[in-house]
RNA sequence: GAUCUCGUAGCUCAGCUGGUAGAGCAAUACACUUUUAAUGUAUGGGCCCUGGGUUCGAGUCCCAGCGGGAUCACCA
């Protein structure tokens, strides 16, 4: 029954029956009670102190009657010196010669009480005095090392395996284990920095019947009650606004929104966005209030506002700069989009070899021109402001020049990082908008968003003058923690399921009255299941097993063509 | 969705113009009471992703499929 078991398996397997019969539980319930981390001991250390620890055995290096070893716990790793005559004081030697030094394994979960000290080499270790079995892995854990010039040998870096097997991944890359770690921190220091400001944390729903607030490809699925379909939300702005209208001064979410659409190194179905809405504000206000929520991040969760990323150093420290999307096309193309017509931005595109068509409204255009020739050229923070109209129908008209609006989006690396308005507040405006994104839809654009009545409706209540401001967490992370693909930063990213190919059913091949001997073979020779032999021919069976077994030089008994039809009479 | 590329032992990888499947680490056994990529000796371990095809012979060549990665398209 272990046939699809690697011979490592089979010995840790064993090893949970020699445990057992020797009275030893490899999977105790009991509570460990710990005194110490491993961080405590190396940070804190006072020779001869005692210490209680728990965590995983991680690399053994016996030497007859005594073994190093290191245990990781959730926080490092430490050394453990483990001693014979230490372990076992008495004249039963048995707890060290056979359950730690052979029936433990690589990765098992310990529990240690011993008194610290520095060995020959000079380094911090513990004394071990009692061990304890907490749980054994019965799988092996891919084996890492590092040598003295922290050069690291074998590393576990296939991206398949290390994504689908996150919990791998965590226990022997301690680099993964520290990005999730900044991660969390990331957003507790933006979450402390809305708090401190008196903005209300708040829920909305993920289960919409409107995908509104973006321009994407929802998630569908439906509701039996009430037999409708719902919509995965897309982007919960329409709801923050809403609150504003309810008369919050400020609200935010840490939004997990859904696409339908492409799977890449920057994309993954589920993502998380970060949006604040405050009242009585303008994206003027919000460009000062995003320079100096980065920058509290950076030294809150970095400790630094200089981050490294790739080969660039990435400086956080307000003011950001500002550069207008009309200045920034002009600065990177030499030409001036301001009063010009559909047709004459059209022209212009073509003319520099940009890829346009007819469906293009004078927006997209513009966006194009931005995202091909401006966009990768900012690498430190700079403000991209006043976007043209037509690529923004949630954003209030500019007060100076009713073509743009009151926009901006943040640009770091080369890439838009945040994304932010002064909120359009005119349900008379706003609807006609909607309207426009209709006729864009209807135009082939299928980008345009959903009009959403209760919103405007809540906008003909009255919602106060807001700014509102959106970041894309995974992004910010993969900036701040210098990754390159989003996988790297979520800690499940999405995969194509596994297909299981299902193991060879030997029960039910002894059913049929398969021998012992034979058994084990069947799946090598080709014939995995019941249902496999039932569509093979007996001959074909047969010759097949017995080329099989000559191939082999197994010196087991030649199957009969008998035996088999007898097999297939059992089927039947 | 398109193109390129990869899939070999638990892990990291070799395997040339087709000719009996390899290394290091890990495992097992023995030795070794301050090692740290511990060391030394010995041993075991492979549906070479799956299915077809070519061939006397396929890990290797061809086709299809599955899965991954990269680039592109779409998007944040």
């Amino acid at each position: 029954m272990n046939a699809h078991l690697s011979p490592e398996e089979i010995v840790r397997r064993e090893a949970l029956t020699k445990l057992r019969s020797h009275g030893i539980d490899p999977f105790p319930a009991a509570e460990f009670i710990t005194t110490h981390t491993s961080q405590d001991c190396l940070r804190h250390y006072e020779e001869g102190k005692e210490v209680t620890l728990a965590g995983r055995i991680m690399n053994q290096r016996v030497m007859g009657k005594a073994i190093f070893a290191d245990l990781q716990d959730a926080i490092g790793k430490i050394q453990l010196y483990l001693n014979v005559d230490e372990i076992c004081p008495g004249e039963d030697k048995s707890l060290y010669n056979d359950v730690v030094k052979h029936w433990v394994h690589y990765g098992d979960f310990i529990g240690i009480t011993g008194k610290l000290f520095t060995t020959k080499m000079g380094e911090i270790s513990i004394k071990v005095q009692q061990f304890q079995l907490l749980a054994k892995s019965i799988k092996p854990l891919p084996v890492v090392k590092k040598d003295a010039d922290g050069n690291v040998f074998d590393a576990f870096t296939d991206p398949e395996a290390r994504y689908r097997m996150r919990y791998v991944d965590l226990v022997v890359n301690p680099q993964v284990k520290h990005t999730f770690i900044l991660r969390t921190r990331i957003i507790n220091a933006m979450r402390d920095f809305f708090n401190n400001h008196g903005y209300l944390e708040v829920d909305t729903p993920v289960l919409q019947n409107i995908p509104g607030g973006a321009a994407a490809r929802p998630f569908i699925t439906h509701h039996n009650s009430l037999d409708i379909p719902m919509y995965l939300r897309i982007a919960n702005e329409l709801y923050l606004k809403r609150l504003i209208v309810g008369g919050f001064e400020g609200v935010y979410e840490f939004s997990r929104n859904f696409r339908n659409e492409g799977m890449d190194r920057t994309h993954n179905p589920e993502f998380t966005v970060m949006e604040i809405y405050v009242a009585f504000k303008d994206y003027n206000w919000m460009m000062n209030f995003t320079e100096n929520m980065l920058n509290h991040v950076c030294q809150k969760a970095l400790g630094t506002s200089d981050v490294q990323h790739g080969h660039n150093v990435l400086n956080f420290k307000p003011p950001f700069k500002r550069v207008t999307m009309t200045q920034s096309i002009i600065d990177y193309t030499g030409f001036d989009i301001t009063g010009k017509s559909e047709k004459e931005i059209h022209d212009f595109c073509l003319s520099i070899g940009l890829e346009v068509n007819e469906n293009m409204g004078k927006g997209k255009l513009i966006d194009t021109i931005f995202g091909e020739k401006c966009e990768k050229n900012y690498i430190q923070p700079t403000f991209i402001t006043d976007y043209p109209v037509e690529m923004s129908p949630l954003c209030k008209r500019h007060r100076e020049n009713p073509e743009l609006t009151e926009r901006f989006e943040l640009m770091i690396n080369g890439k838009e990082i945040a994304n932010a308005y002064s909120e359009l507040n005119d349900p008379i405006d706003q609807l006609g908008r909607f309207e426009e994104q209709m006729r864009l839809m209807e135009r082939g654009d299928d980008e345009a968003m959903f009009i959403d009545h209760d919103f405007i409706r809540s906008l003909e209540y009255g919602m106060p003058p807001t700014s509102g401001m959106g970041i894309g967490v995974d992004r910010l992370v993969m900036l701040l923690t210098n990754n390159e693909t989003i996988q790297e930063v979520l800690l499940f990213p999405q995969m194509r399921p596994e297909k299981h190919q299902p193991g060879p059913d030997l029960n039910a091949l002894r059913d049929l009255g398969v021998s012992e001997e034979w058994v084990e073979h069947l799946p090598k020779a080709g014939f995995h299941s019941v249902e496999e032999l039932q569509q093979a021919k007996p001959t074909a069976i047969h010759q097949q097993l017995n080329g099989y077994r000559k191939k082999n030089k197994l010196e087991i008994p030649a199957i009969q063509l008998e035996d088999v039809l007898a097999w297939i009479s059992q089927i039947n």
